[in-house]
This record gives C-alpha cells, structure tokens and sequence, in this order.
DNA sequence: CGTCCCATGTTGTCAGCGTCAACATATCGT
DNA sequence: ACGATATGTTGACGCTGACAACATGGGACG
C-alpha cells in the first residue's frame, strides 16, 4: 500500500498513546517515537506538523470513542432518563480508567488552544451528549431550579474530579481494598442518583 | 544580604508563577527565566537541583497557602459544620481561580510522584482539613450511609473539576455574562448545601 | 508501457533546552 | 587577616522540535 514504512501515522499514534499511558504526556518524544517505530527522526513531521498535532489527533479520536462509549452506556441504560445520565457519567469514569491516554490527552491544556476543526467538532458532540441528556435528567426532576449549564457543569466537573482523581497514583491509597471503578460509580451514584425519584428523597 | 544578586531564590519562584499563570506550565524555562532575571543561565541550579524543583516548591507553598485560606474561611463561616465544609468547597473554587500558577502547580503530575518531604507534609496538612471539615459535615447529616473517603472524594471531585473547568478558557465560553467565581459557587452549593438540614428553606 | 507527479521517508542542520563540571568571587565566622 | 562557603559564571554535552534539501517508490495518466 504504502511507501516505505507502511500506516506510519496510525503506528506513531499508537505508540505514543503507549508512552502517555506509561510515562505521562510530558514524556512525549517525537525522536524517541521515531525511533521505536525504526524510522528516521523527522519522519513523523510527515504526517503531523509538529509535537501538538499528535496529542491534538489522540484527543480527536478520544472524544469520538468517548461519545460511541457514552452512547453505547445511555441505549444500554434504558428509558429512565436519570438512569441513562447516571450511566454515562459511570461510563466516563470507566473510560478514563481504563483508556488514560486518551484521556490525557483530551484534557491537555495546549490541545484546548488550538482551534482544529475535527478536534472541535468530536468536542461539540461530546458536549452535544452530555447537554441533551443532563436536559432530560432534569426534566425528570434533577437539580430542579438550576440552569442546564450549571447542572451540567456540577456533573461533569464531578465526572472529571473523580476520573483525574482516581486516576492518580498519589490520592489513590485513601481507597485501599476497592477497585477504582467501584468508588468511581459509589460517587457517580452521588452525583446522579441511578433512578428518577419514585423511591427516593432528596434532602436539600 | 546575599552576594550578587540578592534573593534569587524568591524571584525565580515568582517569575515562573508569572510564566505559569499566563502560558501554562509547559512553557517554563529555566533558561528564560535566568535570562529574565539577568542572571546566568545556570544560577537556578544553585537553588533547584532541577526544573521539577521549582515546581515542586511551587506546590509545597501553595498548599500552605491553599491551606491558611481554607482556615481563615472555615473560620468565618461560623460553628455549622454544613456552613463550614460548604465554605472550604468555595475557598478552594476561589483559589484555583485567583492564584491559578499555584493551582496547576499543585495539580501537575510531575509533582506527585516525587517524594519531597516538605511537599508531603503541606499535602498532608491539607488532606486533614477536608477530611476533619468533611467528618464533622456528615456528622451532621451529610452524604449520610457512605464512607468519609467516599464523601471527600465526592466534594474534592466536584470542587477540583469545577476549578479546572472554570479556569479553562476552553470551556469558559458557555457561562456567559456570569463570572467563575459566581457559577462556581453556585456548584458548590449542590455539592455541599450551605446549610444543615435544620427545617429551614434553602434559597438558591 | 512509459513518464511524471507527489506522497512519504531520509539526511543534515539549527537553535533552544536541562544538566553537569570547572571555575570565580563576595561574604562571613574565626 | 584569611580561609571556607554560598552563590553566581562559563563552557560543554546530549537531547529535543523544527526546518530545508534531497531521495525514492507507487499511482495517475498519456
């Protein structure tokens, strides 16, 4: 198919969400990746303009499984709307640790100035899900009285806290015996409670 | 005092606070900051053994900070303990977003896998204050049925994701005409109801 | 089938970086 | 007065990201 070396790009994304799984984003190295792949030092600038572009394309895809993630969680949830919004926000837990590449990479801060087309748009359907269905958590009853933006924002900031959270290996001893998956969805349970208020009494 | 220059340390901290705060973390340069300083490229070395020195000073200050902050509201709060945990939630939101290069360097990964004593003992330092205000909020009725761990990861969840949030000029744009401070207060009130459940209405 | 274009990879170069070692000098205790 | 020491300087090394100039092979098209 291709020239010398083969899918160079798809092989340069894939080992440098290995280093950022392993060694943290800091440690990305173009010439180390480069490297590895057994290809000259100034290959990779072939296929991404600088060391941003990477990240930036990891962040892109991250927010398109994320939503096919998230997607898939709410079918599975059913019709309860407080159900399906308390799965996604599991599902972004669960995402995050089990993808924390990715998921480094879409929360970098120099991903976030940049203006890409692509990146914006999986980001705006990412926003897109978590809009639509905290909207109808609230119809259900949720956070009756705030404004969608701040109960959106309650949530994800939630979802985020506890996903950088529990993703750090520092603040992780406070939880000996139990798997992160199990505190993150203990919290998550917090956040959204898992069923529209038939049985359930909230206490302002 | 001192011998060529005067208090060298201090101004490196403060210079690259400046460089934190206004291009992010991943721009800090020994190299430039020297030469902002008028000093030779080298001198840091004589205070930081490395780059992740100066960050890693950075983060021991400003939980020191961070901490005497959260006293000095918990204090003014008053005895309920909702009002207080409730008070902490906002100091914190209210730090992140006034002293923003302490913020990112308290949260930068670099920094937590070192194992710098004095960093350990003003994380600890803070660590017991939300524990101690955290106890105290559920021995009032908060967050009732779960663990103390799972109910101060719940609110340094939300209270850290909604810092990281507000501060990111990314997604600044959905809270228009509102500033951070407000929204982000408005969040830490469902996180933490800024009252105990006396019989009393709570006005959002 | 031949030829040209271009996508892809290579080589060489540059400035900037963090770090180290060797050296210089002002300050302070004695 | 003087020597140790804290502090700053100079120079070097290998690494990095980025750029420019060059090489090559495969596909488009006659």
């Amino acid at each position: 198919m291709s020239y010398h070396h083969g899918n160079l790009r798809k092989q340069i994304l894939a080992r440098a969400a290995e280093v950022i799984a392993r060694e943290g984003i800091e440690k990305l190295s173009l010439r180390a990746i480069a490297r590895d792949l057994g290809v000259s030092h100034s290959a990779p600038a072939r296929h991404f303009k600088d060391k941003t572009a990477i990240i930036e394309a990891l962040a892109t895809e991250s927010f398109s499984l994320l939503v096919a993630a998230l997607d898939a969680a709410t079918e599975a949830a059913g019709a309860d709307p407080m159900s399906r919004y308390n799965a996604i926000g599991k599902a972004l837990v669960g995402f995050a640790l089990e993808h924390p590449a990715y998921y480094r990479a879409m929360s970098h801060p120099e991903v976030r100035t940049r203006t890409n087309a692509a990146l914006m748009k999986a980001h705006t359907d990412y926003m897109t899900r978590l809009l639509q269905a905290a909207r109808e958590a609230q119809a259900a009853g949720w956070l009756e009285g705030h404004s969608p933006e701040t109960a959106v924002l309650f949530s994800t900031a939630a979802a985020q806290g506890v996903a950088q959270i529990l993703a750090d290996p520092f603040d992780g001893r406070l939880f000996a015996g139990r798997t992160p998956k199990e505190i993150g969805d203990e919290v998550i349970d917090i956040v959204i409670a898992p069923q529209s208020p038939a049985p359930v009494k909230t206490r302002a």
